[in-house]
DNA sequence: ATGTTATTGATAATGGATATCAATAACATC
DNA sequence: GATGTTATTGATATCCATTATCAATAACAT
């Protein structure tokens, strides 16, 4: 299951004999339209006004389409539920990852020393494929940490 | 909050005026007894046996506590529940990450690479303090892909 | 031995996510 | 454009991991 760029998002669908559905357009504008990392309940509060009959359930189904995929990542920052993001988005940077403050939840993309970690995760991909048997498909680096407001309520 | 080795736990919590209490003992020992990552259902089946009257939600708190102590760490491997296992336990390599199969959930430790991965995350942790002000307490690495007995299934 | 208070555990409640299933809407075919 | 097939939807009920509550218990300092 290969990535999709978000702007080739309909064809894969065809491709997959997915039919290509008003929730499902409106779904992917929302994650297309911002930056934040949205949780399901978030995207139908977005997809809501512009549509009112939209489900709940359907959102749910609808990323875990798009995360099977590979047009959405999943990603977990420890606050009991998933959140998602557009793998490809313009005017982010395409590879990147989190660093989450572990008590308030913000998050900051990083993407500094990203060549030096690109080429460490290549090899180890190859490795652990060769030594495990395993057929990779994604890793996840995260930092966890505290923001420099909740460090400073940490200290009172 | 700095990590304890677990031969040490018990120092560590009458540092902190945490009493050493049967319930406490009984978890941190099931959790020394394996290489299992357990969820706070199956550290409760485990200790049962030995102490009936524990409950589960003692479990669950003092797995937190063990968590923000830097005795245990707490895991997510996407299914659902959250995982845990001692930071050092002796027969375990004591810096790994876990290669995950997104569809069983088998989970291999791996250690390939470490010098190298250790070191670019401590120049990252650097970067990023600086960088946003984080006090930087931990990180995740984990890779997601499909074991072999998966991956044949898939195909079939 | 005793008092203080951290800890426990039964119970109920919360909340994110999923199963069910009849109604609806894509879309291939004519 | 009309029509039939079938993927998709969404209201509802449900599941299940985790957390809140609170009276009873047990560590441990004195």
């Amino acid at each position: 299951m290969k990535q999709v760029r978000s702007s080739e998002w309909t064809g894969a669908f065809k491709q997959h004999r997915l039919r290509l559905t008003k929730p499902r357009q409106l779904i992917v504008d929302v994650l297309g339209a911002t930056s934040d990392h949205l949780s399901a309940e978030e995207v139908y509060l977005r997809v809501h006004p512009k549509y009112a009959r939209i489900g709940l359930t359907t959102v749910y189904r609808t990323l875990d389409v798009l995360v099977r995929m590979g047009i959405v990542s999943r990603l977990d920052f420890g606050d009991a539920r998933s959140r998602y993001e557009l793998v490809e988005r313009s005017g982010k940077p395409s590879h990147h990852h989190h660093l989450v403050c572990s008590s308030c939840k913000r998050v900051v993309e990083y993407d500094d020393f990203m060549d030096e970690e690109v080429k460490l995760i290549k090899k180890l991909e190859k490795a652990l494929s060769r030594k495990h048997g395993f057929g990779i498909t994604g890793h996840v680096v995260q930092f966890l940490g505290l923001c420099p407001a909740c460090k400073t309520l940490a200290r009172a």
